[in-house]
DNA sequence: TCAAAAGTGTTGTGGCTACACCCATGC
DNA sequence: GCATGGGTGTAGCCACAACACTTTTGA
């Protein structure tokens, strides 16, 4: 694998002076959820090639950057929010991807709460959100990355309370249902929602209730992070729903 | 995000050429199965700094090549097997993680049959077979990616037919168990384990017996890849064990 | 008073866990 | 004939899915 000759040393520096360096970039992948629907963000390409089609946000990795950093500045500077939950999809690193010049892409989603955002950043940017249903064609392989997050989303929802992330800090149970429904695609039976919800005990019932969607109003809930974090660390190996 | 002025073209190149390239390498994180024990294949480090210290094995992707290809190339040089079950594990993209030169790390795990590599090949290559229970020190951020590969492996263990990876292609049920039972460290009942794997019905017993460690001997299976596709592809959510 | 969403319990089923003994064979 | 690992069946429990009606209140 390394060619030096036997018996001299051989220092990284004289190593990677013969290796190719390349672009890193990273893509992210936004969530949001919206009156009954999951929606991504997406903005026009504002150089060419492709100038002006639908793209994921994305931004090149610095020298002094760590990857992760890289996606949470992307996303701050468009959103204006910090301490959002994002994780790493994938690595995107066929040769040929990008026309032109070798560059891989580190896919990282994100999940906002939108109600907090701020839309007028959001539009300076020239981003707008899409149903996740209505996409429109993306540039590259931005597609492919789409689809691969919404497998994850669905993948890891399962296992982990993702759907707090979604919603504002207060919700009722039949938002959070409605969270779940977007995500897994399918509808649920409210009676055993709510029991499995409330069997793990990481939600707390407040006294307000939220009228905006019935006149009756449903209770208002909060999401328990030490409680969750307590579980877990018992080993509890959580099926959410 | 963007700094180009409003109103001009601005092109990939332009943009490009004030973006910062970086070294971009992969880590392969390669286990196998022998004598009941879970193994990594590790070797020392050929450059300084370092120099002679354990470390995974890996290599810089070049600019032609597939990340993915990268991975898979260096899995081949060392242990002469293609065809081998291998998955992204993350990215290590920390801006200090390597002293001095600024490179990202894409690590890839991989599963293979002891029994069908060459010795030899590993031999050269300063490479050697340890027990994931009894580790050396490693350079970097090495042990990071062997602990994040190995709870990856668990938890994928546990919704895909892994196991089979590691084993000849022909194994008993006691071998297929004893596999899960280093992968999960805990002990699994033989008469539950049994029922379970043989209730999905993608393992075909044969005639053969292999007495090499009773005098009794046990069956020999075979894993069934067809049926095993045309399971998921039922979306038969699938719960190995 | 009625429409619209919130909230509540029970029952059957299937899958998991726990558990103990006989079988085949080589020495 | 005995030691060693291979192979089998059952019973209790729990989690899940399926399912229908009452409550509240604004208009």
């Amino acid at each position: 694998m390394y060619e030096e000759k036997e018996g001299l040393e051989v220092t990284a520096e004289d190593l990677y002076k013969q290796k190719d360096k390349m672009y890193v970039a990273t893509d992210c992948i936004i969530f949001g959820f919206d009156s009954g629907s999951l929606k991504l963000l997406l903005f026009r390409r504002r150089v060419s090639p492709l100038e002006g089609n639908w793209s994921l946000i994305g931004s090149f990795v610095k020298l002094n950057e760590d990857v992760g950093t890289a996606a949470k500045r992307v996303l701050e500077e468009i959103t204006g929010l910090k301490d959002v939950y994002m994780e790493e999809l994938k690595v995107y690193g066929a040769a040929d991807r990008d026309p032109g010049f070798r560059c891989i892409s580190i896919a990282q989603y994100a999940l906002i709460r939108l109600n907090e955002y701020d839309r007028e950043l959001v539009k300076e940017f020239g981003a707008e959100w899409f149903d996740v249903n209505e996409l429109p064609e993306l540039v590259l392989d931005h597609e492919q990355m789409v689809r691969d997050a919404l497998d994850k989303l669905k993948q890891k929802a399962r296992l982990q309370p993702l759907g707090f992330e979604l919603l504002p800090e207060k919700f009722t149970i039949p938002q959070l249902q409605n969270v779940y429904e977007v995500i897994f695609q399918k509808e649920l039976d409210p009676r055993n929602f709510r029991k499995k919800v409330l069997s793990h005990n990481v939600i707390v019932k407040l006294e307000e209730k939220d009228k905006s969607s019935s006149k009756r109003g449903a209770f208002l809930y909060q999401f328990d992070k030490d409680r969750y974090q307590k579980l877990i660390q018992k080993g509890n190996d959580f099926e959410v729903w």
